[in-house]
DNA sequence: GCCAACGTTGGC
DNA sequence: GCCAACGTTGGC
C-alpha cells in the first residue's frame, strides 16, 4: 500500500503540535464527524503522513508533520461519560467512533499560515482553501505535501 | 425519505 | 462575537 498523506485539525488551545512533541504521540480523539471517522477507519496506514493544522488560531495554519503510528481504534472518548465526547448509543460491539495514534515528526520553524496556503497557486486543489470545507481529517495529495514541505524550508 | 430546524465549525 | 457553510436530527 503505498503512502498516503493527510491533513488533521486541532485547535492549539485543546491541543498543539508542541503538546505532540511533548508527548511524543496522541489517540486523535474526539472526531465526531462520519467523512473524517472513515478516513481514520478506511483509508489511513501507519506510516501515512500528515499536516498537523492549527485551527481556530491566531493566524491559522499548518503548524508541523506527523506520522501514523498505529491503525484505528475504537475511541476510548465515546465509552466516558465524564468525556464531553460521550456516545451513549456507542457499544464494544458497534464502538461507532474510531481514531488513529500519530506521533511527532516535525515542528516547522515557522507555521504556514493559512493565508499563504491560499496565496499559492500550486495548493488551489486543496480541499483546506475550498470554500466552506470543515473536515477536520483531509485527503492531501503527494505534491500538495510537498508544496507545503518546500514552504516550509 | 423529505426537509426544516437546529447545532457546530472555523475564518474573519 | 458574527455568520456562512455544512452536518445531523426528528417530525411527518
Amino acid at each position: 500500500m503505498a503512502k498516503k498523506y493527510w491533513l488533521m485539525k486541532s485547535e492549539p488551545e485543546v491541543f498543539s503540535i508542541t503538546d505532540l512533541e511533548k508527548d511524543g504521540k496522541t489517540l486523535w480523539e474526539g472526531v465526531r464527524n462520519y467523512q473524517a471517522r472513515n478516513f481514520m477507519m478506511n483509508e489511513m496506514s501507519v506510516g501515512d503522513e500528515v499536516l498537523f493544522y492549527h485551527s481556530n488560531a491566531e493566524p491559522p495554519g499548518i503548524a508541523g508533520v506527523a506520522l501514523v503510528s498505529k491503525a484505528a481504534v475504537p475511541d476510548p472518548t465515546a465509552f466516558d461519560k465524564k468525556s464531553e465526547y460521550f456516545e451513549p448509543k456507542a457499544t464494544k460491539e458497534k464502538p461507532i467512533w474510531f481514531c488513529v495514534e500519530v506521533k511527532f515528526a516535525k515542528k516547522f520553524e515557522a507555521l504556514i499560515a493559512l493565508d499563504e496556503v491560499k496565496a499559492n497557486k500550486k495548493l488551489s486543489k486543496m480541499t483546506l482553501v475550498q470554500k466552506g470545507s470543515r473536515l477536520s481529517v483531509q485527503p492531501v495529495t503527494a505534491l500538495e505535501f510537498k508544496e507545503i514541505l518546500d514552504m516550509s524550508q
